[in-house]
DNA sequence: TGAAAAGTAAACTAGTTAGTGTAAAAATAC
DNA sequence: GTATTTTTACACTAACTAGTTTACTTTTCA
């Protein structure tokens, strides 16, 4: 059951790794092929025998980083729960992911890449954000079952995603602030939680 | 009354324009002093004339950057005029000036360079982020005047700007979403008033 | 064991970069 | 009108860049 890993795919894994690990550290710009080949500790022909040009390789590792920001979720909307209880448990779980440090770090990589290179989203990248996330699908619901206002689910979400991300999220991706603390996480559910079932419960 | 204006000052400013052209279509990495110089239409020594290095230049235009990223605005509370209409006001004109494209793309640039160069903040620009703005001088006054619920002005000012920023800001700086018609921008500031009073009105 | 595949170091190309030195030309100041 | 400041073009350094070539070693795998 264990899949064969080759040395060619460690050395594969091993530029990616550097790549990011300086990519994070002095953006994509400021990061060259020599340096990379360093980071891995890997020759730099062996870096350009798996891509075949910085670019490859740049974007490569950013499709790589947006791949992974979709947040998956199994938590569904259930009848027989208190409205706020779910919500809080929705909010959690996306705070958690969006105060992930790592992942933070991911993202300024991107981020910092597509300001100016805004041809990489269009196409392939649109996909990502247009997708349907667990705390739509659980507001769709909550309104069909009549316990939320009669809204459109997407504007509710977008507002809801809005004030997670603006006390959580894009201070820290600007470093403004420090990431969150639990505590803090734990404060801003709640504050939400109230914030927004104030206006849109049923 | 009229200020003379210098020959030496009418270079600098090319250069400043030039460069903040420059870094908008590039970015700051991947733009260079004799593209600068060549942008601003002026020798490359007379650029090293006026800023020391490429490091000199591009700080004193992302602080500028920064710097004009201050909200003025003049509307003050008033006790007798309803609280909807005067906080769509201030909202509207927070709205038209994040909605500005000519910041979103100065915004843009100093946001790329901070990424990587987080030193920038720290001393310098956390003053422009910690000023009270009018929508926390309107918050207080109507709290202390019993219209609204009590809160910590910073907070409720906190969610107001995120419910904006995170659809008619930050979707626009990742070229995600295209600037937000008049139409729009109303809509916005309609649901964020009664979304905001429903919960903090008193 | 032995051939094929993958990795290595190092030198190399050709272009770009930040920043300097210089001497002439142009604008400014008085 | 002369002295001073500023701008200019241009050549130059020294370092760095993406990407290639070569000759050699190591790993893989049948």
């Amino acid at each position: 059951m264990t899949v064969k890993v080759t040395r060619s795919m460690l050395k594969r894994q091993a530029i990616i790794d550097g790549a990011l690990s300086a990519f994070q550290q002095y953006g994509v710009s400021d990061t060259s092929m020599d340096k990379i080949a360093q980071t891995a500790q890997v020759s730099k022909r062996t870096v350009y025998n798996h891509f075949e040009s910085k670019e490859q390789l740049v974007t490569h590792i950013i499709k790589e980083i947006w791949r992974q920001n979709i947040l998956t979720c199994d938590i569904e909307y259930q009848a027989d729960m208190a409205l706020d209880v779910q919500l809080a448990a929705l909010l959690k779980n996306e705070l958690d992911f969006l105060s992930n440090q790592n992942l933070q770090e991911l993202i300024r990589v991107a981020i910092g890449y597509c300001l100016f290179n805004p041809d990489i989203f269009t196409a392939e990248m649109s996909e990502f954000f247009e997708q349907e996330t667990a705390l739509v699908r659980w507001i769709k619901q909550a309104v069909s079952a009549g316990r939320l206002r009669q809204v459109e689910p997407q504007k509710a979400h977008a507002q809801l995603i809005s004030l997670l991300k603006g006390q959580a999220f894009w201070p820290q991706i600007l470093h403004q602030q420090p990431v969150l603390t639990n505590a803090q996480i734990e404060e801003l559910t709640e504050d939400t939680v109230a914030f927004f079932l104030a206006y849109y419960q049923a």
